[in-house]
DNA sequence: AACAAAAGGTTAAACGATTTAGAACGCTTA
DNA sequence: TAAGCGTTCTAAATCGTTTAACCTTTTGTT
């Protein structure tokens, strides 16, 4: 009871094993009635279509698409920004009958899948710096969302901007401000930053965060002191109530805290209002992403919304259409009542 | 600058093609001194190893494992139940150098799969009841996990039981209950029961929930009434806000409430709060599958906890074994504050 | 010294399709 | 009649490996 191939079907039908390949394949080179003939009978013989692993091998695309995840997979799943992200590239995907591999950016390599992948979607900056040399001297089409690749399409939005108009929105004359930054340095755990080397400042949007923060906190004449900058290796619960702690401890307390994603500020949020501490009257928190739990806080999170289904979405669509054209995703400046 | 192939490499080093092979498959088949040398001088000109898609053709094995959840992608991946048993499971596939492919159980079909994935695991009754079937005629390892296909190795905790224990702690006599259910009736928004005819009423988990949900109340000598069921076609907080409403607004309004999900349950939690009605003195709520939100409420959740990171993990390592044995997994109940 | 077994390699046939070049056929046109 | 053309189909090369079967040489045993 072994498979039926394409050649056991054309030596069964009497005609070419071509022939049944074009059936299923280009309709243009057979007449009509032989096409539904040969469908026809390969459904009653229970030939189901042209092997996939070989149609591989042999046409160079799999229709599977490879998302690279800036992380292990056991953090991304949980973080609802990757999450709907990852609910945005799955629809188009499907629209366009297209497999999704879920792939870890702290993978040692891509070799394992680099052969049979038709293309890469890279979410965040890869942790392990390798993948991103790798992906870039492969050849197959790469789309980058929040972080660069050089030569390749990326979408974002302008994380300077944006953090610069909510830093400005945060801050009064005089203030104390404190940062809770994200994967800055190359540490394992929760800490200042001080004077550690920065971690691949070019392509990383925690970066460009950095910038928009410290062009508002210029512009407000306020000193921006390294010591004030706390960096998260990961963007989790975990590391961030270790920071919240940290900085709500430290003497004198800042008067603002601009955080670089929501995750981190909620924790924040929930900390600060555990010691009693009055939000905004004693300290103002921003976030950054606009996840829905941020809309649901007492009081609602100042933040910046930006969608993550609409760039998993456009992510797709710009991998598929092959273009190789970045991207600009418009954000929404909520100022929320954390300010 | 075309790839280079196996061929090449063997042409060059003056060998066979099977021996470049042998040095990358099997070390056994040569000896050490050769195996090095060849692998060096690979490094050095420059190929990374046999091509994978090659490999899938010629080895009928990829390495790749389709992940088949119930719903579409769209709705599960902001599952906190889900999303962590992807977790478990990309956490093991990971260890064993596998790769994930994530596959909609709404999908029309698994042709387009099935030729290149080493095996299925099935989270949840696929929404495509021709789904279920097709992955039972096929020939490679299927794990199902939370539901049930004939002769396939199943993961699962014994729901009835489960459900049977937590609504006993929940009833008192004389009380008046009601139940939100989950997939219960083919419905695409929530309703009542009634008379609707069940949906394969032998492979769902909800079913063995209801049937512990029942017992309990036998037992207490409370009457179960098809118009006292409520059901939710995705486990969403969409639906459950609209079930929530309706069960609290019906008259008389029941004492208890069995909810067969936290995710419902805590809907119902927030809606009842929001009507001013005290919890537990004036209703009862029971959740289902623990997760870490139902723990952080005021007051907090009674519910059924299940490890789903484990499930993950257990179901990724019983499809690598090739073993075919069920398997049962603890839960653990938690009185909670809110019965 | 004779022979069996092991070690180290090679050859060539799969794996199951796609696709190019061209054959066979029927038809029109000069 | 021969040439020209479009259609429909076939033969054969190819995609890049793996692996069973086979052939030498070396090692071990009695």
């Amino acid at each position: 009871m072994k498979k039926l191939t394409l050649k056991d079907v054309a030596k069964q039908l009497g005609v070419s094993t071509a022939t049944i390949s074009n059936a299923f394949n280009r309709p243009d080179q057979l007449s009509a009635n032989k096409r539904t003939e040969i469908l026809e009978a390969c459904k009653e013989i229970g030939y189901t279509g042209p092997n996939r692993a070989a149609q591989i091998l042999r046409k160079g695309q799999s229709n599977i698409v490879a998302l690279v995840l800036a992380d292990s997979l056991d953090y991304m799943v949980t973080d609802p920004v990757a999450n709907t992200f990852i609910q945005g590239v799955s629809r188009v995907l499907r629209e366009n009958q297209k497999h999704l591999l879920l792939y870890a950016g702290d993978s040692d390599t891509i070799t394992d899948v680099v052969d049979f992948v038709d293309g890469f979607i890279c979410y965040g900056a890869p942790r392990n710096g390798a993948l991103s040399t790798q992906l870039n001297q492969q050849s197959k089409p790469v789309v980058t969302v929040d972080f660069n690749l050089e030569g390749r399409p990326a979408i974002n939005i302008d994380n300077e901007k944006a953090s610069y108009e909510i830093a400005k929105a945060a801050l009064r004359p005089g203030d104390r401000a404190a940062i809770l930054g994200l994967r800055l340095i190359d540490s394992p755990s929760t800490c200042r930053i001080y004077d550690s080397p920065l971690l691949d400042a070019e392509s990383s949007i925690t970066y460009r965060r950095l910038d928009g923060y410290c062009r508002a906190l210029k512009e407000m004449g306020i000193e921006v002191a390294t010591d004030w900058i706390w960096n998260l290796p990961e963007n989790a619960g975990m590391y961030a109530v270790q920071a919240a702690r940290e900085v709500l401890q430290s003497w004198p307390r800042p008067d603002v805290i601009l955080c670089m994603s929501d995750i981190i500020a909620l924790e924040l949020l929930q900390c600060a209002l555990t010691m009693g501490i009055d939000i905004p009257g004693e300290l103002r928190i921003t976030g950054f992403d606009g996840i829905e739990e941020a809309a649901r806080t007492r009081p609602y999170m100042a933040t910046v919304c930006q969608s993550s289904v609409e760039k998993g979405m456009e992510a797709a669509k710009l991998l598929l259409s092959g273009d190789n054209t970045s991207m600009s995703l418009p954000y929404e400046i909520k100022l929320g009542e954390t300010i």
